[in-house]
DNA sequence: ATGGTAGCCTTGCTA
């Protein structure tokens, strides 16, 4: 089972993108962030052409999740509980052949020295909360997409640089490392041990043409979904096309189940 | 050299 996700950056426009990325890798789900699209705006019905399921928790203009499945999902569940004031849609959940995936679109947080900052260390908090409710279950569970977290300095183009940032924050690291104590893998370092691996380049300064980026795109997985899990990578090549997204799809296969 | 790009619609904000 080939699980994906990718931050596109508007689905209207990178809906071709899209749909060519399905049809050559063929995920069984894709994790989609930043659709920027309201719910009824939603392609559906070309998603469909290709064979996917949509579910979609959309808003207008800013954030925006989805789930592309080849099965029908079930027990969908949208956002995190824990702030009945958050309007913003950055979470999606159902479940996929036995396997609960999670599509979050987790927040920015920049500048630091504003209430960004603080709302997405709570986001964090209450995503934690998320977890260990899966990991109770003791199900499959890979919680997919965009961390905006730089895990470790090797994550980054240049650490110096980037130290006071938002996404490379001590306090952001600790609560990311926090997910990865509790008992979830990161399904990238599973099999790449090497430095400055990227799955976001900035559209600014060329940082594309000289390989600048931040590892920021995450697969995490519930120990019963790591235990069959076969191999992950980024796929770089989206990132290189015109009109691209600023983000390049991340992915993991899991052995059939009972496999 | 204190910039640059992209996408949204709020012609500034978010990233």
């Amino acid at each position: 089972m080939k699980i994906a996700t990718w931050n596109v950056n508007s689905i209207k426009v990178r809906l071709p993108h899209v749909l060519a990325w399905l049809e050559s890798a063929r995920p069984d789900a894709l994790c989609l962030q930043e659709i920027k699209c309201a719910t009824e705006e939603f392609p559906t019905l070309e998603l469909k052409g290709l064979g996917y399921h949509a579910t979609v928790s959309g808003q207008k203009s800013y954030n925006g999740v989805a789930l592309l499945t080849k099965d029908p999902p079930q027990d969908v569940r949208v956002g995190l509980s824990g702030d009945p004031s958050d309007t913003q849609s950055r979470y999606i959940e159902a479940t996929v052949r036995g396997v609960r995936i999670a599509s979050i679109y987790l927040p920015n947080g920049n500048p630091v020295e504003t209430d960004k900052f603080t709302y997405k260390l709570a986001w964090m908090e209450r995503l934690m909360a998320r977890a260990r409710e899966l990991l109770a279950g003791e199900v499959p569970a890979v919680l997919a997409g965009d961390y905006n977290v730089a895990p470790q300095d090797a994550d980054v183009y240049d650490p110096v640089a980037w130290r006071g940032d938002a996404l490379c924050r001590p306090e952001s690291r600790r609560a990311f490392r926090a997910l990865l104590n509790a008992g979830f893998t990161d399904a990238f370092r599973t099999f790449h041990a090497e430095p400055h691996r990227y799955t976001f380049w900035d559209y600014q300064a060329g940082r594309w043409g000289r390989d600048e980026g931040l590892r920021i795109d995450h697969l995490l997985l519930s120990p019963q979904a790591a235990d069959r899990l076969i191999a992950a990578d980024i796929d770089k090549a989206p990132r290189g096309r015109d009109k691209a997204s600023d983000h390049t799809p991340v992915w993991c296969t899991l052995a059939e189940a009972g496999a």
